[in-house]
DNA sequence: TGCCAGGCCGGGT
DNA sequence: ACCCGGCATGGC
């Protein structure tokens, strides 16, 4: 077994049995993960769960209401998840194509093979490489690791990736050694996030009780 | 009170 | 092929 396998699974068991199973995505269907995945771009979750709340509240979060409505009346709902306009561009983009191309039927694209899948919604404008995967990963159960920022900070503070390493650069590490495996990047992911937010902020230490910490 | 959060785009170099 | 400013609310 390679060095950065041993290692990439130690650092996921150790997050597991601090953690036990994160249960992700939060989100009830594969509509509701493509949202919230654009959602909560460079946003806090508890941001992103007032916006939809206020969808579901408003029976708005279905496909087909929410293409129905203009994109400053959405704007308005999703106020709480901040840069609101342009999320709102972004979640009329992803809708124009679902029903342009799919007649709005989300089980027909979400049927595309990961490849193919991953593809299109990179074609989207508004959904990069981060979104794309959440999506093919939480919604289609097709394994692509997501890779995020938090994913970038703990992995070069541990020296598996440089510090400045593209999102392909950071991917490969995870995909070469572990993949491809939908549970496990799944649950890895969802670890990364637990652990980044509690123990990895970005100005510096703040490492404390990390369950990674014994291997810095 | 500032700083930061589960990115991405468009324009400029 | 990178680099950077812009986008915005809510929590600590």
């Amino acid at each position: 077994m390679k060095k950065e396998e041993a290692k990439l699974k130690a650092f996921y068991s150790a997050m597991f049995n601090a953690f036990g199973p994160q249960g992700w995505w939060p989100g009830e269907t594969p509509f509701e993960v493509i949202i919230g995945a654009i959602l909560t771009q460079n946003t806090s979750w508890s941001n992103v769960e007032k916006a939809i709340a206020n969808l579901k509240k408003e029976k708005l979060l279905t496909p087909k209401r929410l293409h129905a409505l203009k994109a400053g009346e959405l704007a308005a709902h999703i106020r709480p998840a901040g840069y609101f306009n342009v999320k709102a561009k972004r979640l009329k983009n992803f809708l124009d194509r679902l029903f342009e191309k799919h007649g709005g039927n989300l089980s027909r694209l979400l049927k595309k093979d990961a490849p193919a899948l991953r593809e299109e919604l990179l074609s989207i404008n508004g959904i990069g490489p981060e979104t794309a995967d959440s999506i093919v990963l939480y919604a289609a159960n097709h394994p692509e690791f997501v890779v995020d920022a938090y994913t970038k900070r703990i992995f070069s503070r541990h020296k598996l990736v440089k510090i400045d390493a593209g999102y392909e650069e950071v991917k490969s590490l995870f995909t070469e050694n572990l993949g491809p495996d939908a549970q496990v990047f799944n649950e890895y992911h969802a670890l990364i996030v637990r652990t980044g937010k509690y123990f990895c902020k970005n100005r510096e230490p703040l490492c404390g009780s990390c369950p990674l910490k014994a291997y810095l």
